[in-house]
DNA sequence: ACACAATACCTCCGCGCCGAGGTATATCGT
DNA sequence: ACGATATACCTCGGCGCGGAGGTATTGTGT
């Protein structure tokens, strides 16, 4: 799903070949957990089956031949609403969200893209907690063990430089 | 296998029956990432033939009979091994690294914890980009897409975070 | 009385992912 | 000549995961 999110994304950014598709998305989602060719090359191989995208075979630079894939109109088309109606594991899971917004320039209404910022806005405005005691959310204060307490000061940074990010994208006070 | 990781780690802190289990994981990645009842059960199962929990049936507050599930003497040292040995993924993706670290203290040898803390510590600081042209990584000052930017600014603001914690563990210098 | 929500557990199916393995070409060092 | 490395693509099997659906019990609202 981010997979193809990704790699239309990509070839919407210029028409590439399987190989450096893969090296592009083993930087931008990979670093983290890298991609394997027995995932990346039937992901291809659906979008194509799916008409969204189309292949040229051209001469390989020093090697075998490649095969040069850009994305169609309606490969265009649907990267179009993946960006535009992203599902909630989208908005929530960071790596899958770094993902959208690699891409989020793609989508051509500047109104949708803030409508999309917004989302995520309100994802991180909801209060949540890692831990809880029964119903109750346990504090960062009350959070004795150090590794805990770790977690829970990262994710306080991350989320306020994100949403110092969102405020200044979006023009509003925080 | 994350999953597994948060079941052994919740039954280690406690008991639970597989409901509590659920809203436990439900917040610690499922705020991000739910969890569904196809995916828990059948885990809980693996784990329960493999050995490393067993259940009791226990009247149900105000509902079915639960199971209550506690970890076995094996499970208990599979969690120290899992929790000892990670592997690549679980120190690089954040949100499984997150979750290593909140059951890290069940790992009793200070050391082991150390050497987990250094191993995230060396990640952190291979130097990495989400971008490339060619072979060169694209810098944040070149990066003319706001989104992109933004990304950039958020991991920056993340990972300084988390250097300045992991350097307070580790007593070091930064 | 009846419906509904919450608690508590379960199975099956389809699908995507991963790892292992395979094929082929061109370049570089020795 | 030979092997190693990088480029470039592919298939197959197993498995975990998610979603849809199902069962049963108890408490609450009307």
């Amino acid at each position: 799903m981010v997979l193809e999110l990704a790699i239309l994304g990509f070839l919407a950014d210029q028409p590439l070949h399987g190989y450096d598709l893969k090296r592009r998305i083993a930087h931008l989602t990979g670093h983290v957990r890298p991609i394997a060719d027995g995932t990346l090359y039937p992901a291809i191989k659906r979008l194509e089956r799916a008409g969204l995208l189309t292949r040229r075979v051209e001469p390989g630079a020093g090697a075998a031949p490649r095969q040069m894939l850009a994305l169609t109109g309606p490969g265009r088309a649907e990267l179009d609403r993946r960006l535009r109606e992203p599902d909630e594991m989208e908005i929530s899971d960071e790596n899958r969200w770094f993902v959208l917004l690699a891409f989020l320039r793609h989508l051509d209404d500047p109104a949708a893209r803030d409508q999309v910022l917004r989302r995520r806005l309100a994802f991180l405005r909801t209060p949540s907690s890692f831990f809880y005691e029964g119903d109750r959310p346990v504090r960062a204060e009350e959070v004795a063990d150090p590794y805990r307490q770790g977690m829970l000061t990262i994710a306080r940074a991350t989320s306020q430089a994100e949403l110092r990010w969102l405020g200044e994208m979006l023009g509003e006070p925080e």
